[in-house]
DNA sequence: TAAGATTATGGGTAGTTGTGGGTAATTTCC
DNA sequence: GGAAATTACCCACAACTACCCATAATCTTA
């Protein structure tokens, strides 16, 4: 059952291998539309972990991207910090992505992967940094949710 | 794998040989379309580094370069400081261009450079003044930054 | 439950890429 | 006009990456 194209939900134990590739859960592939030809885009994720788009959904950042003007200096930081660490990875017949080594080292990432949908996109994380990041999660200020609640409807 | 046409995201890390010369990155060269003729043009960046533009792309900055009128101190300033040190360069059969001397002396290049996707264009650091603008990034007005990243959805 | 299909993981190989250096053509300068 | 310097073009090697095949584990279906 696929549920809406490009729409990733779920958690995903998986493991890296000496090549620096991980698996796409197969039930994420298959809510690939065919315009994403095979490929995602790795890029740092704000929190120490690496985002996965699809393609389709990267060339939208993009666009974005080339409507700032170099000639701010905001602007060209933002640029630079989102495109900078950011590749296109084509899977293989095995459904297998190639991380960066750069990637690799900025979400600590060993032996363990964990994938986690985010709806949009996905995030790989090492299940320790997860963990920890976790306990963490319990310090949001209440109020921060009250103000999400106004946002969404669950 | 190629994104859009014209399109250069990630970071690669090059070496200037004695010639001034410097890797173009495969997948960067792979994204150029037909019309580039193999050719950049590099110029000085707004940092201390160099932007290198497809040619097409640098086409459609000088199109709308003419657009400004002479009659403002500002414009011819700012027409001058852009056209002056820009200089085309096609890369070699193992995708090389060549930097002129200017430019390397003005982005302080020595042996290590880092090319860096931006986007619409590409720029190439000395590693070493990288890190340094990158630990100035962070005086930059946060709460502008935030507006922009509420803007475009990562 | 058994057979078939799918999925996860490991490893081999051919082609590509990055880098150095050589040589011929072109330009510059006296 | 000719020598020196510069530039453009070519070849070669080492390292790496993408692609392919193999196997084991898991899930699906009759």
């Amino acid at each position: 059952m696929t549920l809406t194209n490009n729409t990733f939900i779920g958690e995903y134990a998986y493991s890296l291998d000496l090549k620096g590739r991980v698996n796409i859960p197969a039930k994420f592939r298959q809510a690939l539309s065919e315009d994403n030809e095979n490929t995602f885009v790795i890029a740092r994720g704000m929190d120490p972990c690496i985002w996965v788009y699809p393609l389709a959904q990267w060339k939208e950042i993009e666009t974005n991207l080339r409507s700032l003007s170099s000639l701010s200096k905001i602007h060209r930081t933002f640029v630079r910090n989102t495109a900078r660490y950011a590749s296109p990875s084509t899977y293989d017949k095995q459904g297998r992505i190639t991380l960066t080594p750069s990637l690799i080292e900025y979400a600590g990432l060993e032996k363990n992967a964990l994938i986690i949908g985010m709806v949009n996109k996905m995030e790989i994380w090492n299940p320790v940094q997860m963990d920890k990041t976790d306990k963490e999660t319990i310090k949001i200020d209440p109020a921060a949710y009250d103000e999400l609640a106004e946002k969404i409807i669950l």
